[in-house]
DNA sequence: ACGACCCGATTTTTT
DNA sequence: ATCGGGTCGT
């Protein structure tokens, strides 16, 4: 045992230290902005194991991997590795999905299912629209994703969504639901919801599985509890039922998820769920300075759901918050750049990424990308397409996702025509036609007889190939080899990289696309190295389908690692930056113009609060007069959340005289432009 | 199969 | 302003 564990709850304040002693019963930890909640999640694990609780007889539950990863990362310093990797930390989904690998036979699905990605979601709702007897026009394929999302979230069924319905839609959206799970099964694959919902169903129908994972998880954590809806906390329920060694943690002020189910109400009813549970709150915050906390916590305190806390540090009151008004939203990128130069000169010592631009909604960015780019200052843009989002990588994972699950109609469709086969949407009606009385898999029906015949002969050709091609791979990815070695073949033999250099025109993006393939068989070939047993092709989808896009960017490592973060105030939560700008506090920006209209101003100031908490020494508030919006120049008024910031503890200025006069060829460049703008009009 | 053009919507995002 | 989706013509 380290020398660290032998006296952790040393190094906790009183409040951390309870929350990581008690180690049975029911414990709801609020954990507020910055005061140690990934500290206490990982020293109550290393408490557990040190009090003779067995390694593998603990699960964390986090929403994203870059949170289990964290948490991973601590509890290796904290215990010894062995004992560490007995642990299972990991999302919701990453755990339902081994309990699914394992049962969900008795469901009636087979177990190489395959997990349904947003695009894969997206064409069976559309499919499951027009099969439903609707116009794709009158039913958008997002408000169907939404509800039936909300309502696996709240465990409904289709007839219970349309016997609840509040609205046409919402009758529609159950037909739709309906059918979307028909196909779904058809095809043998579940979706992100599906993978918590048939969990607790399997261990609703079977208390004898449901007593098994009670066994062996014994002693329960679950982090950001105020992010779980209704399935999850049925989730946990169940599974903590038995031992009721359940601790949550999470945060009320925080919860910023409601549009997409989580359900503030888990974590203010857990003693009600949890009967006797300990109540702990943390309010030593860790972070920020005392004017920046005093800021946040008025702000909060407007709201009147919430469980009363305040935060308060020893960092001293640093400096007031900052409250700039510039003229337009060029104005105000410019502001922030310039301010961005600024106090890097004028504080020695500081780099670019002490720095973050945290905006309301994600096309805010592009005027900062400009500014700063204007500025020379390096910047990283979260929330950008990702590797794994290209197309062709899409294409060549959905060739994968076939040659395990030959049912993935929709992988099928896909992949049809990359590289073009001379099938065209004519022959795909026929093929779908004959799927409707045959009920036979897409990717089998093109070997058929009564499809081929109707065919041009390139085309029947191409079908042929195709159909024999994905068959003998089949095979072949079910014996052993070397996947990424069998990967490259199996592309090879379907002219995959052939055929993206002719798909595209341009020479130089055709070999960039082709160059992201190979660079896909480079990520399977180094799952291989890492994975301690040999992984088959569905091990790697699973782990693709489940990974987090954030973890992903490590691409350009070396360019980003010190710049300016540039991202929304979601993707900021439990992140920390010297430096906070937030843009575009203005009336129906932020609060965005919707969540007035939806009334949803609660959440609206729990995202302020997030935004204000996420800064060490310094926040930056900034409205506009006039901004372009939707290709007009409309005038703005202040947001309302600046006004609950007491006065005493901001500064007001004008962007336009917040720095220092231009030296003699600045302003001599300034005119210049002038002139040239008075020409040009 | 593909490019040109028009229309309409326009928050937040994980797995 | 801009993006995506849909339609139409080649």
């Amino acid at each position: 045992m380290s020398d660290i564990s032998k006296d952790l709850l040393k190094q906790l304040n009183p409040e951390q230290a309870k929350a990581v002693a008690v180690i049975d019963g029911p414990v709801l930890v609020f954990a507020g902005a910055g005061t140690g909640k990934t500290r206490v999640i990982t020293y109550r694990i290393a408490n557990m194991i040190r009090h003779g609780i067995k390694p593998e007889n603990i699960a964390g539950m986090t929403f994203t991997n870059k949170a289990a990863e964290e948490m991973r990362e601590r509890l290796d310093r904290l215990v010894n590795i062995e004992d560490a990797r007995k642990v299972f930390l990991g999302t919701f989904h990453s755990f339902c999905a081994r309990v699914m690998r394992k049962d969900i036979k008795v469901l009636g699905f087979g177990t190489n299912f395959t997990i349904a990605d947003d695009s894969d979601q997206a064409g069976v709702i559309k499919q499951a629209v027009i099969e439903s007897g609707f116009e794709k026009t009158e039913l958008s394929t997002e408000i169907c994703i939404s509800i039936i999302s909300r309502a696996k979230g709240k465990m409904m069924s289709p007839q219970d969504l349309s016997r609840v319905a509040e609205n046409e839609i919402e009758v529609r959206v159950a037909q739709v639901f309906e059918r979307y799970m028909q196909i779904l099964q058809n095809q043998n694959m579940l979706d992100f919801d599906d993978l918590l919902l048939f969990t607790v169903q399997l261990w609703q129908k079977h208390p004898d599985i449901l007593e098994k994972y009670q066994e062996r998880f014994t002693h329960l954590l679950v982090d950001e509890y105020q992010d779980t809806n209704f399935l999850q906390f049925q989730l946990v329920k169940l599974l903590a039922g038995k031992s009721m060694n359940i601790c949550v943690v999470g945060d009320d002020d925080q919860s910023i998820y409601g549009w997409r189910g989580a359900e503030m109400k888990n974590i203010l009813d857990f003693p009600r769920h949890f009967p006797k549970s300990k109540e702990i709150k943390l309010e030593q915050n860790y972070r920020c300075t005392n004017n920046i906390l005093k800021a946040a916590n008025s702000v909060i305190s407007k709201n009147t759901e919430r469980y009363a806390k305040e935060l308060w540090s020893k960092c001293g009151d640093g400096d007031k918050l900052k409250v700039i008004r510039a003229e337009t939203d060029e104005d105000e990128a410019r502001y922030v750049a310039d301010a961005i130069y600024d106090i890097m000169g004028s504080n020695p010592g500081t780099q670019h990424r002490d720095f973050a631009v945290l905006y309301r909604s994600n096309h805010q960015s592009r005027l900062f990308e400009n500014s700063l780019r204007d500025s020379k200052i390096p910047y990283r843009l979260i929330g950008a397409k990702s590797f794994y989002e290209r197309r062709e990588i899409r294409d060549s994972i959905a060739y994968l996702k076939l040659a395990v699950n030959p049912k993935d109609d929709q992988s099928f469709l896909r992949i049809l025509g990359v590289p073009p086969r001379g099938i065209g949407d004519k022959a795909i009606e026929n093929l779908k036609r004959l799927q409707h009385i045959s009920f036979v898999p897409l990717a089998d029906l093109i070997g058929n007889e009564e499809f081929l015949k109707d065919l041009s002969g390139k085309a029947a050709s191409g079908a042929k190939h195709m159909y024999s091609t994905l068959k003998k791979w089949r095979a072949m990815f079910a014996e052993p080899g070397k996947l990424s070695e069998k990967t490259l073949d199996y592309y090879k033999e379907l002219n995959l990289i052939e055929g993206i250099l002719k798909l595209y025109k341009d020479r130089n993006e055709a070999e960039r696309r082709r160059d992201n393939i190979y660079e896909l068989i480079n990520a399977i070939a180094s799952f291989e190295k890492i994975a301690e047993t040999t992984p088959t092709l569905q091990d790697f989808l699973e782990a693709y389908a489940l990974y987090d896009d954030n973890d992903k960017v490590e691409e350009d490592e070396e360019k980003h690692k010190n710049s300016v973060t540039l991202m929304t105030v979601h993707a900021a939560k439990g992140l920390e930056f010297s430096y906070v700008f937030i843009p575009g506090m203005e009336h129906n920006v932020f609060p965005h113009e919707r969540s007035i209209k939806e009334g949803s101003n609660e959440e609206e100031r729990r995202l302020f609060y997030v935004a204000l908490t996420r800064a060490r020494k310094n926040v930056h508030l900034v409205h506009t007069h006039s901004r372009m919006r939707y290709g007009k120049s409309t005038i703005q008024r202040p947001s309302e959340f600046i006004y609950d910031i007491p006065e005493e503890i901001a500064d007001h200025v004008q962007a336009a005289t917040a720095f220092k006069p231009l030296d003699a060829e600045e302003l001599k460049e300034a005119w210049a432009s002038l002139y040239k703008i008075a020409d040009k009009t």
